[in-house]
DNA sequence: CGCACTCCTGACCAAGAAGGTCAGGAAAGT
DNA sequence: ACTTTCCTGACCTTCTTGGTCAGGAGTGCG
Protein backbone atom coordinates (compact mmCIF):
# COMPACT_ATOMS: atom_id res chain seq x y z
CA UNK A 1 0.00 0.00 0.00
CA UNK A 2 3.10 2.29 -0.70
CA UNK A 3 3.99 4.65 -3.57
CA UNK A 4 7.29 3.37 -5.24
CA UNK A 5 9.99 6.14 -5.32
CA UNK A 6 9.65 5.24 -9.33
CA UNK A 7 5.99 6.74 -9.10
CA UNK A 8 7.01 9.68 -7.62
CA UNK A 9 9.67 10.09 -9.74
CA UNK A 10 7.47 9.93 -13.10
CA UNK A 11 5.27 12.06 -12.29
CA UNK A 12 7.20 14.79 -11.35
CA UNK A 13 8.82 14.64 -13.99
CA UNK A 14 5.63 14.72 -16.46
CA UNK A 15 4.42 17.58 -13.83
CA UNK A 16 7.55 19.36 -15.22
CA UNK A 17 7.14 18.22 -19.06
CA UNK A 18 3.37 19.76 -18.47
CA UNK A 19 4.61 23.15 -17.66
CA UNK A 20 7.30 22.87 -20.31
CA UNK A 21 4.40 22.65 -22.87
CA UNK A 22 3.71 26.03 -24.09
CA UNK A 23 7.48 26.22 -24.78
CA UNK A 24 7.17 24.41 -28.05
CA UNK A 25 10.96 23.33 -27.67
CA UNK A 26 11.84 19.69 -26.26
CA UNK A 27 13.20 19.33 -23.06
CA UNK A 28 16.34 17.42 -21.66
CA UNK A 29 16.58 14.74 -19.30
CA UNK A 30 19.51 16.81 -17.47
CA UNK A 31 16.62 19.70 -17.14
CA UNK A 32 14.25 17.58 -15.75
CA UNK A 33 16.63 15.61 -13.43
CA UNK A 34 17.93 18.59 -12.19
CA UNK A 35 14.67 20.39 -11.60
CA UNK A 36 13.12 17.53 -9.48
CA UNK A 37 16.73 16.07 -8.32
CA UNK A 38 16.26 13.11 -9.65
CA UNK A 39 19.21 10.24 -10.48
CA UNK A 40 19.91 11.38 -14.38
CA UNK A 41 20.12 7.95 -15.21
CA UNK A 42 17.37 6.48 -13.20
CA UNK A 43 14.97 9.15 -14.82
CA UNK A 44 16.35 8.27 -18.11
CA UNK A 45 15.27 4.55 -17.50
CA UNK A 46 11.22 6.19 -16.88
CA UNK A 47 11.05 8.60 -19.34
CA UNK A 48 11.87 5.40 -21.84
CA UNK A 49 8.87 3.58 -19.80
CA UNK A 50 6.54 6.68 -20.51
CA UNK A 51 7.54 7.06 -23.96
CA UNK A 52 6.92 2.65 -24.62
CA UNK A 53 3.07 3.81 -22.72
CA UNK A 54 2.74 6.40 -25.45
CA UNK A 55 2.92 9.23 -22.68
CA UNK A 56 5.97 11.16 -23.56
CA UNK A 57 8.08 11.43 -27.26
CA UNK A 58 11.60 11.94 -27.49
CA UNK A 59 13.98 13.12 -30.17
CA UNK A 60 17.91 12.53 -29.68
CA UNK A 61 20.59 14.54 -30.41
CA UNK A 62 21.46 18.28 -30.29
CA UNK A 63 18.87 20.26 -29.61
CA UNK A 64 16.33 16.70 -28.38
CA UNK A 65 14.67 16.13 -25.58
CA UNK A 66 11.79 14.52 -24.07
CA UNK A 67 7.72 16.26 -24.60
CA UNK A 68 4.04 15.12 -23.58
CA UNK A 69 2.76 13.08 -26.82
CA UNK A 70 -0.31 14.78 -25.48
CA UNK A 71 -2.31 18.01 -23.89
CA UNK A 72 -1.46 18.21 -19.80
CA UNK A 73 -4.99 17.97 -19.18
CA UNK A 74 -5.44 14.58 -20.71
CA UNK A 75 -2.77 12.74 -18.79
CA UNK A 76 -3.98 11.68 -15.29
CA UNK A 77 -2.01 10.42 -12.57
CA UNK A 78 -3.49 6.91 -13.01
CA UNK A 79 -2.17 6.54 -16.31
CA UNK A 80 1.56 7.48 -15.06
CA UNK A 81 1.63 5.44 -12.24
CA UNK A 82 0.42 2.38 -13.84
CA UNK A 83 3.24 3.28 -16.89
CA UNK A 84 5.69 2.25 -14.14
CA UNK A 85 4.25 0.26 -10.78
CA UNK A 86 1.89 -1.67 -13.43
CA UNK A 87 -2.02 -2.18 -11.84
CA UNK A 88 -3.69 0.13 -9.05
CA UNK A 89 -4.18 -2.26 -5.81
CA UNK A 90 -3.50 -5.63 -7.43
CA UNK A 91 -3.78 -8.06 -4.43
CA UNK A 92 -1.06 -10.82 -4.54
CA UNK A 93 -0.49 -10.00 -7.78
CA UNK A 94 -4.06 -10.52 -9.34
CA UNK A 95 -6.88 -8.22 -9.87
CA UNK A 96 -9.40 -8.38 -7.08
CA UNK A 97 -12.10 -9.26 -9.50
CA UNK A 98 -10.20 -12.55 -10.30
CA UNK A 99 -10.19 -13.95 -6.45
CA UNK A 100 -12.32 -15.99 -4.79
CA UNK A 101 -12.89 -15.66 -1.39
CA UNK A 102 -14.52 -18.12 1.08
CA UNK A 103 -15.90 -18.25 4.47
CA UNK A 104 -16.16 -15.47 6.30
CA UNK A 105 -14.07 -13.39 4.21
CA UNK A 106 -16.33 -13.97 1.31
CA UNK A 107 -17.23 -9.94 1.41
CA UNK A 108 -13.59 -9.02 1.36
CA UNK A 109 -13.52 -8.70 -2.13
CA UNK A 110 -15.83 -5.65 -2.12
CA UNK A 111 -13.47 -4.11 0.08
CA UNK A 112 -10.39 -4.40 -1.73
CA UNK A 113 -12.53 -3.34 -4.78
CA UNK A 114 -13.72 -0.54 -2.92
CA UNK A 115 -10.10 0.06 -2.24
CA UNK A 116 -9.70 0.02 -5.88
CA UNK A 117 -12.38 2.44 -6.73
CA UNK A 118 -11.53 4.95 -4.29
CA UNK A 119 -7.94 5.18 -5.32
CA UNK A 120 -9.46 6.06 -8.74
CA UNK A 121 -11.47 8.54 -8.11
CA UNK A 122 -8.79 10.38 -7.17
CA UNK A 123 -5.59 9.35 -9.55
CA UNK A 124 -7.79 9.42 -12.80
CA UNK A 125 -9.11 12.76 -12.00
CA UNK A 126 -6.28 14.49 -11.50
CA UNK A 127 -4.25 15.36 -14.66
CA UNK A 128 -1.01 16.71 -14.90
CA UNK A 129 -1.95 20.54 -16.03
CA UNK A 130 -4.29 20.33 -12.60
CA UNK A 131 -0.82 19.58 -10.89
CA UNK A 132 0.76 22.37 -12.37
CA UNK A 133 -2.05 24.91 -11.64
CA UNK A 134 -2.47 24.16 -8.68
CA UNK A 135 -6.30 23.88 -8.89
CA UNK A 136 -6.96 20.17 -8.01
CA UNK A 137 -10.15 18.70 -8.53
CA UNK A 138 -12.78 19.02 -6.34
CA UNK A 139 -12.26 15.08 -4.87
CA UNK A 140 -8.73 16.25 -3.45
CA UNK A 141 -10.15 19.01 -2.37
CA UNK A 142 -12.55 17.20 -0.32
CA UNK A 143 -9.95 14.97 1.10
CA UNK A 144 -7.55 16.86 1.90
CA UNK A 145 -9.79 19.87 3.94
CA UNK A 146 -10.07 17.68 7.13
CA UNK A 147 -6.56 18.55 9.28
CA UNK A 148 -7.25 15.03 10.13
CA UNK A 149 -6.03 14.10 6.41
CA UNK A 150 -2.64 15.35 7.53
CA UNK A 151 -1.65 13.48 9.88
CA UNK A 152 0.39 10.04 10.35
CA UNK A 153 -1.74 7.17 11.94
CA UNK B 1 0.21 0.22 -4.72
CA UNK B 2 -0.76 -3.26 -3.57
CA UNK B 3 -1.89 -5.52 -0.88
CA UNK B 4 0.43 -8.06 0.13
CA UNK B 5 -0.37 -11.65 0.43
CA UNK B 6 0.27 -10.91 4.76
CA UNK B 7 -2.34 -8.40 4.71
CA UNK B 8 -4.93 -10.50 2.63
CA UNK B 9 -3.79 -13.52 5.20
CA UNK B 10 -4.54 -11.40 8.03
CA UNK B 11 -7.43 -9.94 7.45
CA UNK B 12 -9.37 -13.54 6.62
CA UNK B 13 -8.13 -14.61 9.45
CA UNK B 14 -9.16 -11.63 11.51
CA UNK B 15 -12.63 -12.19 9.98
CA UNK B 16 -12.95 -16.08 11.05
CA UNK B 17 -11.70 -14.85 14.49
CA UNK B 18 -14.90 -12.19 14.34
CA UNK B 19 -17.41 -14.99 13.31
CA UNK B 20 -16.04 -17.21 15.65
CA UNK B 21 -16.11 -14.73 18.99
CA UNK B 22 -19.92 -16.23 19.98
CA UNK B 23 -18.28 -19.46 20.58
CA UNK B 24 -16.35 -18.40 24.01
CA UNK B 25 -13.87 -20.51 23.29
CA UNK B 26 -10.17 -19.97 21.28
CA UNK B 27 -10.08 -20.95 17.70
CA UNK B 28 -6.52 -22.98 16.88
CA UNK B 29 -4.52 -21.63 14.37
CA UNK B 30 -4.75 -24.80 12.51
CA UNK B 31 -8.40 -24.27 12.00
CA UNK B 32 -7.81 -20.78 10.24
CA UNK B 33 -5.33 -21.96 8.27
CA UNK B 34 -7.60 -24.95 6.85
CA UNK B 35 -10.75 -22.33 6.55
CA UNK B 36 -8.91 -19.95 4.77
CA UNK B 37 -5.99 -21.96 3.17
CA UNK B 38 -3.13 -20.52 4.12
CA UNK B 39 0.17 -22.03 5.03
CA UNK B 40 -0.43 -22.35 8.53
CA UNK B 41 3.38 -21.33 9.97
CA UNK B 42 3.04 -18.34 7.74
CA UNK B 43 -0.64 -17.77 9.95
CA UNK B 44 1.38 -18.07 13.08
CA UNK B 45 3.80 -15.60 12.41
CA UNK B 46 0.43 -13.26 11.18
CA UNK B 47 -1.04 -13.85 14.55
CA UNK B 48 2.17 -12.61 16.23
CA UNK B 49 2.32 -9.61 14.91
CA UNK B 50 -1.45 -9.22 15.30
CA UNK B 51 -1.12 -9.69 18.94
CA UNK B 52 1.68 -7.91 19.36
CA UNK B 53 -0.48 -4.72 18.47
CA UNK B 54 -3.50 -6.26 20.50
CA UNK B 55 -5.30 -7.04 17.81
CA UNK B 56 -5.91 -10.55 19.34
CA UNK B 57 -4.94 -12.56 22.23
CA UNK B 58 -3.75 -16.22 22.48
CA UNK B 59 -3.81 -18.58 24.75
CA UNK B 60 -0.92 -22.02 24.45
CA UNK B 61 -1.58 -25.57 25.29
CA UNK B 62 -4.33 -28.12 24.75
CA UNK B 63 -7.94 -25.68 24.57
CA UNK B 64 -5.40 -22.98 23.82
CA UNK B 65 -5.87 -21.05 20.18
CA UNK B 66 -6.33 -17.21 19.35
CA UNK B 67 -9.35 -14.82 19.90
CA UNK B 68 -10.30 -11.36 19.17
CA UNK B 69 -8.82 -8.90 21.44
CA UNK B 70 -12.03 -6.38 20.90
CA UNK B 71 -15.25 -6.79 20.01
CA UNK B 72 -15.51 -7.28 15.76
CA UNK B 73 -17.66 -4.15 15.76
CA UNK B 74 -14.45 -2.14 16.73
CA UNK B 75 -12.03 -3.43 15.01
CA UNK B 76 -10.97 -1.91 11.48
CA UNK B 77 -9.91 -3.58 8.60
CA UNK B 78 -7.10 -0.37 8.45
CA UNK B 79 -5.63 -1.62 12.00
CA UNK B 80 -4.89 -5.22 10.40
CA UNK B 81 -3.29 -3.82 7.41
CA UNK B 82 -1.14 -1.29 9.36
CA UNK B 83 -0.37 -4.25 11.92
CA UNK B 84 1.08 -6.23 9.03
CA UNK B 85 2.23 -3.98 6.67
CA UNK B 86 3.31 -0.72 8.05
CA UNK B 87 1.61 2.65 7.62
CA UNK B 88 -0.74 3.24 4.59
CA UNK B 89 0.29 5.14 1.57
CA UNK B 90 3.72 5.91 2.43
CA UNK B 91 5.66 7.29 -0.93
CA UNK B 92 9.41 6.32 -0.62
CA UNK B 93 9.12 4.99 2.82
CA UNK B 94 7.96 8.56 4.19
CA UNK B 95 4.75 9.93 5.11
CA UNK B 96 3.07 12.41 2.53
CA UNK B 97 2.95 15.30 5.07
CA UNK B 98 7.22 15.03 5.19
CA UNK B 99 7.78 15.34 1.75
CA UNK B 100 8.65 18.56 0.32
CA UNK B 101 8.27 18.95 -3.34
CA UNK B 102 9.80 21.65 -5.72
CA UNK B 103 8.90 23.73 -8.29
CA UNK B 104 6.25 22.10 -10.97
CA UNK B 105 5.33 19.36 -8.90
CA UNK B 106 4.87 21.74 -5.60
CA UNK B 107 1.03 20.16 -5.50
CA UNK B 108 1.88 16.79 -5.68
CA UNK B 109 1.58 16.66 -1.66
CA UNK B 110 -1.64 17.40 -1.63
CA UNK B 111 -2.35 14.47 -4.25
CA UNK B 112 -0.84 11.94 -2.34
CA UNK B 113 -2.49 13.16 1.11
CA UNK B 114 -5.82 12.49 -1.03
CA UNK B 115 -4.59 9.18 -1.92
CA UNK B 116 -4.02 8.27 2.08
CA UNK B 117 -7.13 9.90 2.69
CA UNK B 118 -9.59 8.16 0.04
CA UNK B 119 -7.69 4.79 1.32
CA UNK B 120 -8.89 5.73 4.69
CA UNK B 121 -12.38 6.30 3.90
CA UNK B 122 -12.86 2.47 3.34
CA UNK B 123 -10.25 0.95 5.66
CA UNK B 124 -10.86 2.67 8.72
CA UNK B 125 -15.12 2.15 8.00
CA UNK B 126 -15.09 -1.41 7.23
CA UNK B 127 -15.36 -3.40 10.99
CA UNK B 128 -14.74 -7.11 11.14
CA UNK B 129 -18.31 -7.23 12.31
CA UNK B 130 -19.58 -5.92 8.70
CA UNK B 131 -16.97 -8.28 6.71
CA UNK B 132 -19.07 -11.50 8.32
CA UNK B 133 -22.32 -9.93 8.21
CA UNK B 134 -22.07 -8.51 4.19
CA UNK B 135 -23.62 -5.45 5.50
CA UNK B 136 -20.58 -3.31 4.63
CA UNK B 137 -20.58 0.11 4.82
CA UNK B 138 -22.30 2.89 2.52
CA UNK B 139 -18.88 3.85 1.40
CA UNK B 140 -18.45 0.37 0.11
CA UNK B 141 -21.49 0.14 -1.52
CA UNK B 142 -21.08 3.17 -3.61
CA UNK B 143 -18.02 2.54 -4.83
CA UNK B 144 -18.66 -1.10 -6.29
CA UNK B 145 -22.09 0.32 -7.21
CA UNK B 146 -20.57 0.76 -10.77
CA UNK B 147 -19.72 -2.11 -13.21
CA UNK B 148 -16.27 -0.13 -13.93
CA UNK B 149 -15.56 -0.43 -10.48
CA UNK B 150 -15.52 -4.24 -11.27
CA UNK B 151 -13.32 -3.89 -14.29
CA UNK B 152 -9.59 -3.90 -14.75
CA UNK B 153 -7.75 -0.96 -16.24
C1' DC C 1 4.25 -35.49 37.73
C1' DG C 2 4.47 -36.28 33.02
C1' DC C 3 2.87 -35.50 28.73
C1' DA C 4 0.46 -33.89 24.80
C1' DC C 5 -0.95 -29.87 22.81
C1' DT C 6 -0.52 -25.32 20.89
C1' DC C 7 1.43 -21.00 20.61
C1' DC C 8 6.04 -18.39 20.39
C1' DT C 9 10.34 -17.09 18.31
C1' DG C 10 14.23 -16.69 15.63
C1' DA C 11 17.01 -18.46 11.98
C1' DC C 12 17.10 -19.39 7.46
C1' DC C 13 16.10 -19.40 2.29
C1' DA C 14 14.99 -18.51 -2.61
C1' DA C 15 13.09 -15.35 -5.63
C1' DG C 16 12.03 -10.99 -6.87
C1' DA C 17 11.64 -5.91 -6.53
C1' DA C 18 13.65 -1.43 -5.51
C1' DG C 19 16.81 1.95 -6.36
C1' DG C 20 20.67 2.99 -8.65
C1' DT C 21 25.12 2.75 -11.66
C1' DC C 22 27.94 1.58 -15.86
C1' DA C 23 28.97 1.32 -20.48
C1' DG C 24 28.17 1.45 -25.06
C1' DG C 25 25.07 2.01 -29.24
C1' DA C 26 22.06 4.78 -32.29
C1' DA C 27 19.67 8.88 -34.15
C1' DA C 28 19.78 13.96 -34.87
C1' DG C 29 21.72 18.24 -35.63
C1' DT C 30 25.83 21.49 -36.92
C1' DA D 1 33.10 14.22 -38.75
C1' DC D 2 31.69 15.25 -34.36
C1' DT D 3 28.92 16.44 -30.56
C1' DT D 4 24.77 16.00 -28.32
C1' DT D 5 21.15 13.44 -26.29
C1' DC D 6 18.24 9.65 -26.07
C1' DC D 7 18.15 4.34 -25.98
C1' DT D 8 19.07 -0.12 -24.03
C1' DG D 9 20.71 -3.83 -21.54
C1' DA D 10 23.71 -5.55 -18.09
C1' DC D 11 24.84 -5.34 -13.55
C1' DC D 12 24.93 -4.35 -8.47
C1' DT D 13 23.40 -4.03 -3.59
C1' DT D 14 19.93 -4.00 -0.37
C1' DC D 15 15.35 -4.97 1.10
C1' DT D 16 10.96 -7.33 0.82
C1' DT D 17 8.10 -11.18 0.04
C1' DG D 18 6.36 -15.51 0.97
C1' DG D 19 7.58 -19.39 2.95
C1' DT D 20 9.99 -23.33 5.76
C1' DC D 21 12.57 -25.43 9.76
C1' DA D 22 13.52 -26.33 14.30
C1' DG D 23 13.27 -25.83 18.90
C1' DG D 24 11.51 -23.43 23.22
C1' DA D 25 7.85 -22.24 26.47
C1' DG D 26 3.32 -21.97 28.62
C1' DT D 27 -1.24 -24.62 29.49
C1' DG D 28 -4.26 -28.19 30.65
C1' DC D 29 -5.26 -33.04 31.72
C1' DG D 30 -4.81 -37.84 33.09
Amino acid sequence: MRVSAKADYAVRAAAELAAAQKEEAPVKGERLADAQDIPLQVLEHILLELKHHGIVRARRGAKGGYWLARPADEVTVAEIVRAVEGPIAHVQSTPPEDIEYRGNAEHLQAVWIAVRASLRTVLEEVTLADLVSGELPSVVGDLTASPDAWVAR
